[in-house]
RNA sequence: GCCGCGUUGGUCAAGGGGUUAAGACGCCUCCCUUUCACGGAGGAAUCACGGGUUCGAAUCCCGUACGUGGUACCA
C-alpha cells in the first residue's frame, strides 16, 4: 500500500492533517508514505516552501518513507521535474479522442465570461455547450490546428467531457457518490507554460508511483470525476486508487474553512512550525514556537474529524496508528478550538516523562539567556510548577523567579495592610534564619508560624506579602517550597529588598 | 445560479429504530489549597425545521432551511 498526499506551499493545520491520516493509515497497514511536492504552479509556490514542509512533518514526527529529500524507486517527486510524463499522456489524451487542443487566451475567456454575466446568465463553463464555438482542435479542421500549433501560438490541453455521463465511484467515509458530467467543464489539463495541473498531475503520479489510496480534504471531491474519468480514458481503471476525502478544519466563528490569516486574526496559531508569508514576509508563529509538544499537536489534529469510538482522547502517534480507520472519519467539517488544543498540550506535559521535557524547557531558558547549572534543582523546580503550565513558554513565566530576581515587586498590593508589627516580623524572621543552619521547607515554614504567633499575626497575613517579596506577584507553588529552592542568601536578600521599597513607600505616603 | 457534501449542547463528539441521549473542552457553583493553578464533587446547556414510514424516530425516507465545498491556464 502507498499513500502520498501532496502538500503545497505554508502547511498549515488541515494540510498537516491530511499528511497526518495518509501516515496513520499507511503505517497502520505496514504501506509506504510518500512525500510528493506540488510546485506545479510557478506564480505561488515560494522558495524553500520544500524545505517548510519537510520542516513541518519532521516536527510533528511524521516522516515520509520517499520523497524529494529521500528519493527512493519512483522519483523524482517534484512535478516540476515531471514535467516530461504529464506532456506525453495529454498528448495520448488528445489522441484518443478524450482531449483537445484550446487556443482561447485567458484573456478571451475572461472577456467571454464578463459577457455572459453582464447577458444575467450563469458562470460561463467551458464545456459541452459552447466548446464548439470556441477556438480549439474540435472546432477547427485538422489542417486549421496544425498550422495554429506550428505557428507556436500557446495553447492548452483540456479534458473533452461528455454530456450526460454519469460518474459514479465509492468514497471510504462517504459512501457511494454519483455525479453526472453536465456541471463539469472541459477542464484544463497541460497549461499553456507545459506544467500539468492537479487533475493531470495526481492522476499521473498516482499511477506511475501505484499509489493505491488518493486521500485528501473536501475540496477535491468536486472535482473526482474528472479524476476518474482521467484514470478511465487513460485505461488504467483497473489500478485506480481508493478514494476518501477528509472533511474541512473550519473558522471557529462560522463561515469557511480555517485559512492562514484566521490564525493572525483570532490569535492562534494554523501552522505547525514557524512560516514567513512570501508575499508581506511577516513570520507568523507555528504551534512549535507557542509552546506546543509535537505529541500534543498531532493528537489534537488527529481528534479533529476523528475518534476512536471510545472515551480514550489521549493518544500517542503509535496508538493513534493502531486504533485509527478511515470509516470512524466524520463526513462534516469541525470548528477549531485553540482552548481544546492547549487543554491537550496541558495533559501531555503532565503525561511527558522529565527526561522529555526537560530539555525542551531547557532550550526556552536559554533562550532567555539564563545558564542552568545545578541540574538537580532544575528538576525540583520543573516539577513544582509541572501541573500549572499549559504551553512549554509557562514553564518560563512559572519559574524565572528561581534564577533572576523579579523586576517589579507588587508592593501595591501589600501596601493597604502594611504595618510596623509586621515589618518587624520580617525583620525577625530574617535574624531567626541567619541563626539557624538548616534551610528547608518545613523548617522554615515551623519557624515563620512560631514568629508569628508570636507577634499575634495570622499567618494568613503574612503569607502573601512573603509570596509577593519572594516572586514579584501573586502566583507561583507554595512559598515555603519557593525559598527552599531559593536557598538562604537569596530569599533573605529578597525579603530585605521588598522592606526597603515598602519603607520607601511608606514614608512617601 | 448550478452541482456536491453535511447538520446531536457555545465547541469537539458517542449513539445509527425503544438509552434517564455518553464523554471531553469551555462556562458556572462548591470542596481542597492561608496565593494562583492542579485536583475533586456538582450544575446549566443538545438531537435544525416540517412532513411521512413505524406500536415506537436523534436514528429510516422526502421536502425546507441553514452551513460548507466546487464551479480558474490555484491547489
Amino acid at each position: 500500500m502507498r499513500f502520498a498526499p501532496s502538500p503545497t506551499g505554508g502547511l498549515h493545520l488541515g494540510g498537516v492533517r491530511t499528511a497526518l491520516y495518509n501516515y496513520l493509515f499507511a503505517k497502520k497497514h505496514k504501506g509506504d508514505f510518500v512525500l510528493r511536492i506540488e510546485d506545479t504552479d510557478q506564480a505561488r509556490y515560494v522558495e524553500g516552501a520544500e524545505q517548510y514542509i519537510i520542516d513541518s512533518l519532521t516536527w510533528c514526527g511524521i516522516l515520509p518513507d520517499e520523497g524529494p529529500h529521500k528519493e527512493g524507486d519512483y522519483k523524482p517527486y517534484r512535478q516540476s521535474e515531471r514535467k516530461f510524463f504529464y506532456k506525453e499522456y495529454a498528448e495520448e489524451l488528445v489522441q484518443m479522442g478524450h482531449a483537445y487542443y484550446a487556443f482561447d487566451t485567458p484573456e478571451e475567456i475572461e472577456a467571454l465570461r464578463e459577457k455572459l454575466k453582464a447577458q444575467g446568465k450563469s458562470n460561463l463553463q467551458y464545456g459541452h455547450q459552447i466548446r464548439l464555438e470556441m477556438k480549439n482542435s474540435l472546432s477547427l479542421s485538422k489542417e486549421e490546428t496544425q498550422t495554429l500549433i506550428n505557428s507556436g501560438l500557446p495553447f492548452v490541453i483540456r479534458i473533452k467531457i461528455n454530456r450526460d455521463e454519469f460518474v459514479s465511484f465509492n468514497d471510504m467515509i462517504r459512501g457511494d457518490i454519483q455525479m453526472d458530467t453536465n456541471g463539469v467543464d472541459d477542464k484544463v489539463l497541460l497549461k499553456a507554460d507545459g506544467m500539468p495541473t492537479y487533475h493531470l498531475a495526481v492522476v499521473v503520479d498516482d499511477y506511475l508511483m501505484k499509489i493505491t489510496h488518493a486521500f485528501r480534504g473536501e475540496e477535491w471531491l468536486a472535482s473526482a470525476p474528472v479524476h476518474i474519468l482521467l484514470w478511465k480514458y487513460l485505461g488504467w481503471e483497473r489500478q485506480m486508487p481508493k478514494w476518501a476525502h477528509f472533511p474541512l478544519i473550519l473558522k471557529p466563528d462560522g463561515n469557511g474553512k480555517l485559512s492562514k490569516r484566521d490564525g493572525e486574526r483570532l490569535g492562534f496559531p494554523v501552522f505547525a512550525v514557524g512560516w514567513t508569508d512570501p508575499v508581506s514576509k511577516d513570520l507568523m508563529k507555528g504551534f512549535k514556537e507557542l509552546g506546543f509538544l509535537p505529541e500534543a499537536f498531532i493528537n489534537m489534529l488527529a481528534m479533529l474529524g476523528w475518534n476512536a469510538g471510545t472515551e480514550q482522547e489521549l493518544f500517542s502517534i503509535e496508538e493513534l496508528v493502531e486504533n485509527f480507520s478511515i470509516e470512524r472519519i466524520h463526513s462534516s467539517g469541525a470548528k477549531f478550538d485553540f482552548e481544546k488544543a492547549k487543554w491537550f498540550n496541558h495533559e501531555w506535559i503532565k503525561k511527558f516523562d522529565d527526561n522529555r521535557l526537560i530539555p525542551e524547557i531547557k532550550k526556552i531558558f536559554t533562550e532567555n539567556k539564563i545558564v542552568i547549572d545545578d541540574e538537580n534543582r532544575f528538576k525540583k523546580i520543573i516539577a513544582l510548577v509541572k501541573d500549572r503550565c499549559t504551553l512549554l513558554t509557562d514553564f518560563w513565566d512559572q519559574c524565572y523567579f528561581f534564577f533572576v530576581a523579579p523586576e517589579k515587586i507588587d508592593t501595591v498590593s501589600i501596601l493597604p495592610k502594611w504595618n510596623d508589627s509586621k515589618n518587624l516580623f520580617f525583620i525577625e524572621l530574617i535574624n531567626a534564619c541567619k541563626l539557624s543552619n538548616a534551610w528547608t521547607g518545613t523548617e522554615l515554614e515551623h519557624t515563620f508560624k512560631e514568629i508569628a504567633s508570636m507577634h499575634r499575626i495570622k499567618p494568613g497575613e503574612l503569607l502573601l506579602p512573603f509570596r509577593i517579596m519572594l516572586v514579584g506577584a501573586k502566583y507561583g507553588p507554595g512559598v515555603f517550597d519557593i525559598a527552599s529552592l531559593l536557598g538562604k542568601q537569596e530569599t533573605l536578600k529578597r525579603i530585605q529588598h521588598t522592606l526597603s521599597l515598602l519603607s520607601v513607600a511608606k514614608s512617601q505616603g
